[in-house]
DNA sequence: TCTCGTGTTGACTCTCAACTCAACAATGGC
DNA sequence: GCCATTGTTGAGTTGAGAGTCAACACGAGA
C-alpha cells in the first residue's frame, strides 16, 4: 500500500499538474477570488507554500473547497485528507434539526464501520431516488 | 404546543427546582471544579449570571455537560438546546473512517428535513436487526 | 439603617485558528 | 552579472469564542 501524501503534497502536485502549471501567486489569487464571494477571509500566496510544505494545518474548509475546484480534484477527497469533517458538521447541525437528531442516535448506538457502511448505501438510495 | 424554553432559562429552571436551590454561585463554583478535570477552563457565577438572561450564546460543550451533571439534567437535550454537537461526536469522528466518510457525503448533499428522517429510520432499522 | 447574600452589568483578557506582510533565497533567461 | 519570477520564512494581525474581574443594585433580616 503507498504511503499516502500528506494535504500539502497533494496540492502542490495538482497545482504543478496543471495545463499550464500554475504558480503559486496564479493559484493563491484565483482561490482568494472564490473565496471572496462566499466567505470574507483570504488567501495569501504565502500561506499556501506554507501549507504546501505542511508548515502549517490545512486551510478552511471554504479555502478547501476553493482549492479542489481551481485544481480539479475531488472536494471530499481533500476534505477528509484535512481531516475537516467536525466542522461541517456545526453548520449543518445549526441549519437541520433532522441532522441532530440523526447524528445524536447515530453517536448513542456507537456504531461499527459495517454498520456505518449500510447507512451510506441508505444515503446513496435517497440521494438517487431524488435525481429520478 | 407549548413555546421552547431558551438554554439559559431551562438551565435557571433546573438551578432553583434543585433541593435546595442552588445560588449561581455554587453552581458556578461546582462547575467549575467538575471542568477543571477534564478542561482547562473555568467557569465564573457572573458568565452563569449572563447565560441564564440568555445574554452571552450558551458555553462550551464541556460547560453544559458539568452543568447537566450538577443539575440532573438531561445531557443530549442540554447540547440540543445549545445548538451544538455532542460532545462525543468528536471523537467518533476521529476514531471512525466509516463514520468520517458517512457524515462528508450527508453534509455534501444537503438533505432535506425529510431526507434526514429516512436515514433515521435506516438507522433504526440497522439497530433492530442486531438486536435480533 | 446597615449589611449580607444574591444577582447583574460593562469592560476587559486570554487563546487559538486562520491568515497577512515584509523580507529574503534560489533559479533561469538575457 | 543583472534582474525578473517563483518560492520560503518568521513575525505580526485579526476575529471569534469563551470566559474573568471589579463594581454596582436590590431585597430580607438583624
Amino acid at each position: 500500500m503507498a504511503a499516502k501524501k500528506t494535504f500539502g503534497q497533494t496540492i502542490r502536485d495538482l497545482r504543478k499538474a496543471m495545463t499550464p502549471p500554475l504558480t503559486q501567486r496564479e493559484l493563491a489569487e484565483r482561490v482568494a477570488a472564490r473565496m471572496r464571494e462566499e466567505d470574507r477571509r483570504g488567501f495569501d500566496f504565502t500561506y499556501l507554500s506554507k501549507i504546501e510544505n505542511d508548515r502549517l494545518p490545512p486551510p478552511s474548509a471554504a479555502a478547501i473547497i476553493a482549492l479542489a475546484e481551481e485544481l480539479g480534484g475531488d472536494r471530499d477527497d481533500l476534505l477528509a485528507l484535512a481531516d475537516k469533517a467536525p466542522a461541517d458538521l456545526g453548520s449543518e447541525m445549526k441549519k437541520s434539526e433532522g441532522a441532530r437528531t440523526f447524528f445524536r442516535s447515530a453517536v448513542n448506538e456507537n456504531l461499527s464501520e459495517e454498520e456505518w457502511h449500510k447507512l451510506l448505501d441508505s444515503l446513496k438510495r435517497i440521494k438517487n431516488r431524488r435525481e429520478e
